[in-house]
DNA sequence: CGGTAAATTGCAAACGTTTGCAAGATTCCT
DNA sequence: AGGAATCTTGCAAACGTTTGCAATTTACCG
């Protein structure tokens, strides 16, 4: 009964705590902030009365009265291809890696999924809107002007992406261009001369690797890359796959796919018609995804280093928010040699 | 030059655009809201003059002041293994979907991941923090007793997992039970007889699943099926598997593991040790994520279609939000036989 | 015991928005 | 033209915290 009574007296506000604890609101509030300007008993006092009572701040309050939320927002661009990344194992791993390495700092996710196609406003509603103390972009797809203008003028941005000669924003990512040498040299290495790349070249990760790719034919003179589009979602892509196929078959030996998603389906399309992997045509992909060591045969692939990207992201992010300027950050990608190739 | 007069007066705030345009805080407001009850010309007036100096209302001070938030919580709890849900292709994937509803509804999305163990008030801390306006719960992990004594409590929680008889909180989630009959009937109708289950049955989805493999079992009379406890993460899941397949070869027909990601490590370690599939022994996954239809043999599984999963968990939502009383939604798994068994 | 320094508290003004109420301006009718 | 009805607007009080400043209490010292 005595427990009823005290659990019944809803105390939803500093006020009402500071009512029972016979103190005022300030007192409350740098109790609990713990501050070492309040006498210890009486932080005691207020201490357990909020512990009794179930007590916690309004965070909006708090937010609006510091200035600060406590929270940072994570946007993800859906560029081109709406239904993009929903499929995207790669990013959906990063976001995971992302708000462990947040909570862990102390801070909360807010997670936008936007179409900038149908938003041109996307990036400022989002920073403008008050609630968010920073801004991790996770993926550039085909805004980087955009996010290049927003970056003058707003500090703590940082996004995942490719980085390229004197951009503006600060970015954390994998050195594309080296990725896609590496993958190159490694169908060169397994007896591939005739190469050809498969993914869409509009996002500019694609086209780094691309280029790098490009880099090391041209070196070997080996004839130029053979560019086959596609989409990333699997129900397109696969048809786009077959279709390329049929029409570049015999006149290549090794495919470069942008992802490893795209490599897992270009094996299966592969299998399908019988061409052997790698015997008639090396294959390598990107990521080091799960399905990587999956596939039949095992997928050779090109590494990036999700769980270091995260921290990335985030730690140069809190940087800027201390007021630090920072350079981006390029990690290194790593070759991971298995049957494909 | 005029122009970068007006660009250079900074309008953060109602007030500073009260101010512009003549008016009283107020009015903007009103005019900003599309509440009728401003003059039309008026109202033109104040969104040229917004629309002109990019001006966002906070939405702290507007969440703090109409005591919602237009943001929903969700939150992923990790269970008994911490690092389960990071490569959890399932919920990864849910939460996407859930993005993209929460977004079309309006809503923004707060994402946290929390670890119950070393932090026993995970659920209350989130919902009493001001900060959202109701919370989706994805998986019950060991957390089922926690969560049934807040939705006493605090109507606008949906739960993404197992339906359970008289349960109190509102859940949306697949037949668990009738997805283990499906599989455990499809093993059989390919010829096994004494089955095996794969997977930690303490997350009670996974019990229900095998639970459902049971009913069937015990109806045809086939001995009883052996448990083969296993982590979800990769790392560990390989070699718990590898020391399963050890202890039980030659003793079972069939497997029937808890997720398509074991099952896809479960057919590796089992062409490993030349156990042909589905010759000597029959495999059905549960999800039907993309690796199952990547793996050779192609897996055969339970599918969950996770983008209605994530539609009920919204529309749910909404509408105890609404004031609307709910009642669970369960939904039908559907069979998908590919080459496994 | 008087007096100063330090520690502790209360007061009240912010933070930026929304909204009930009432005043002022228009419109419309007879 | 006079007055009622309807539109528009402004005023000011919230929403729940935090924090500078000042007032009060306590501790300390000679």
């Amino acid at each position: 009964m005595g427990e009823d009574r005290t659990a019944r007296t809803a105390v939803r506000t500093i006020t009402d705590l500071a009512r029972l604890a016979g103190v005022s609101p300030g007192t409350v509030s740098r109790a609990l902030a713990g501050k070492s300007l309040v006498n210890t008993k009486t932080r005691e006092k207020i201490e357990a009365i909020a512990r009794e009572h179930g007590f916690r701040p309004n965070q909006m309050a708090s937010g609006l009265r510091r200035q600060k939320t406590g929270v940072i927002g994570v946007v993800i661009p859906l560029g081109h291809d709406t239904r993009q990344q929903i499929s995207d194992t790669f990013f959906m791993t990063l976001l995971g890696f992302l708000a462990d390495e947040l909570t862990l700092r102390g801070y909360d996710l807010m997670l936008r999924r936007v179409v900038p196609k149908d938003d041109a406003d996307w990036l400022d509603r989002f920073i403008g809107s008050g609630m968010i103390d920073g801004v991790i972009v996770i993926g550039q797809s085909d805004q980087f002007d955009r996010i290049e203008e927003v970056a003058d003028g707003y500090g703590p941005m940082v996004v995942w992406g490719n980085h390229a000669e004197g951009q503006r924003h600060c970015v954390v990512g994998t050195d594309n261009r080296l990725g896609g040498r590496l993958a190159a040299e490694r169908l060169i290495a397994a007896g591939a001369r005739r190469l050809a790349f498969l993914g869409d070249t509009t996002a500019i990760e694609f086209a780094a690797r691309l280029a790098g790719a490009e880099d090391v034919a041209q070196r070997l003179s080996l004839p130029p890359i053979i560019e086959l589009p596609a989409h990333l979602s699997p129900e397109r892509a696969s048809d786009e796959i077959a279709r390329h196929l049929e029409a570049v078959m015999g006149r290549i030996d090794g495919i470069f796919a942008a992802t490893d998603t795209l490599a897992a389906l270009c094996l299966t399309a592969l299998r399908t018609r019988g061409v052997a992997v790698p015997g008639d045509i090396k294959l390598i992909g990107f990521d080091d995804l799960p399905i990587a060591s999956h596939t039949v045969p095992l997928l050779t692939t090109v590494k990036q280093d999700i769980a270091a990207g995260a921290r990335g992201l985030v730690d140069l992010l809190l940087r800027r928010l201390a007021g630090e300027q920072t350079e981006s950050l390029v990690l290194p990608p790593q070759l991971v040699v298995r049957q494909t190739a």
